[in-house]
DNA sequence: ATTTTTGGTTCGAATAATGAACCAGTGGAA
DNA sequence: TTCCACTGGTTCATTATTCGAACCAAAAAT
């Protein structure tokens, strides 16, 4: 692996939740030697992609960061587009909707909308990291993007949340399978417990998987029908998205999806 | 120079204006070699920053900016605390007003807001890279940051957009005084014709100044009242924006700010 | 006062970056 | 067609950079 791809890893460790990063704790996560940490720290700080709160010492994200996402966003508007499907989602079905990009590891939420008026609500932290194999959203884009990704995660340890958090590749593989039978994806807490989820994928100019549209529900709330409601909705809005991208849908999607509609 | 800044200066390039870039057009643009550069591309590509038209094989911004610009936000919502500013200011005065931030060149505006019903207008993109020494927000943040940022700029060949752009050092390091004293800094078409600005800076919790409001203006419109009103404006906007920040205001700027209210 | 923990630095050994030359595909122009 | 010019991309011996164990200094914790 290049220094440079070692030095970007570093910054996929910052979250919402984790801020801000020090150079032992980097040390601890990373198990790169302290020496490179500091130098590699030092050149994203240099290019303005990290900067240092001067009292701790510790690493936080810095301004390029900024600048690059709002150039990249008036090249690629996907936020924007994504926001009013989103929202139109959200406010139908009135549980919390979100749309997601790939990452290297798993999938960023970039928008979510939370329509619920309900006590139970489930907890959503946008830019966290959801993982492939464990979220209905990955395993969505994972159906539909190219097999160098699914065999490039499978290979990896599989991480397990919860109790139903799928760990066995072979077993992956099938979901997979069914997914793309289906045309959509969906997970029974096996990401977070009481939560379940359904999602599709939206397609770029080849065909393939470049994002999702997710729902995550509390199981008490999840029923034939309103799953039902809810696949309809994720394709419609999906199918409108890939228009307004320019994505293409592929023909077999298309065709499962037009029959899905159908019923 | 490190390989990682050597890298990430290439995403520097990219910008409203060239949302995709060549192989090719990236040698000619920066007179690394052709195989050098191919595998930076391919490392950023690699870790999400960059990825490629797959038709025309140019490279463009990819989706892991995304993801870290939202965390970097929900850090220091620098951006959603400016808009609110940006925003009042531009109702009030309605002429064209931005915030921007400091990149390794230049100033990088985050938000803008045209607050004019005026037939004549300031054209504005954002995320352009505004140089240090041609406009208001460049000679706002350098004079009321660091020395070595000073020195770093002035130290380059300083490129004449207007027949009014300094470009002497010396000069640029008196008016940088002048701005000292005077608490904002003013422009007279030095980086587009026709167009006036005047910017504040505002502070990080060092008292160093992380970030300018600036107000452009054709210069038809200028006069010395309406000056006066605007350099106020942006003054008390400031303040509260360093307060919302947690930044805080050196005492000498401080002074100085209070006594222009004053008037 | 001492130990631990923090961030940061050094310098020879190990490794990865470099770049001139090369390959391959594409799109004209003769 | 053939040729040329122009893309993007690859190779490999040379060279320069990165690596990392040991070290330093300062701040917390004991």
């Amino acid at each position: 692996m290049s220094t440079i791809e070692k030095a970007l890893m570093l910054l996929e460790h910052f979250s919402r939740e984790r801020p801000e990063i020090g150079l032992t704790e980097f040390k601890t996560r990373t198990s790169i030697d302290k020496g490179t940490l500091h130098r590699h720290l030092t050149a994203l700080k240099n290019s303005g992609f990290l900067e240092q709160n001067y009292l701790t010492r510790a690493y936080r994200l810095g301004p390029a960061v900024i600048r690059l996402a709002a150039v990249r966003e008036h090249t690629v508007p996907i936020v924007k587009t994504v926001q009013y499907y989103v929202d139109r989602i959200a406010d139908n079905i009135h549980e919390l909707v979100h749309a997601a990009l790939p990452q290297k590891n798993g999938m960023s939420a970039i928008y979510a909308k939370d329509g619920g008026y309900h006590g139970v609500r489930v907890n959503f932290d946008e830019a966290e990291i959801l993982p492939f194999h464990a979220t209905s959203s990955g395993l969505a884009l994972l159906a539909f993007h190219d097999d160098t990704l699914v065999a490039n995660v499978l290979s990896k340890k599989l991480v397990s949340f919860t109790d139903s958090t799928p760990t066995d590749a072979a077993d992956i593989k099938a979901n997979l399978e069914t997914i793309r039978t289906h045309g959509f994806a969906f997970t029974d807490q096996s990401y977070e417990d009481e939560v379940g989820s359904v999602a599709v994928p939206f397609f770029g100019v080849k065909g393939d998987a470049i994002g999702t549209l997710a729902i995550a529900i509390p199981v008490s709330r999840i029923n034939k029908s309103f799953h039902e409601t809810i696949i309809k909705q994720l394709i419609v809005a999906s199918t409108e998205l890939c228009r307004d991208l320019g994505g293409q849908i592929p023909t077999n999607v298309a065709t499962i999806w037009a029959a899905k509609l159908e019923v």
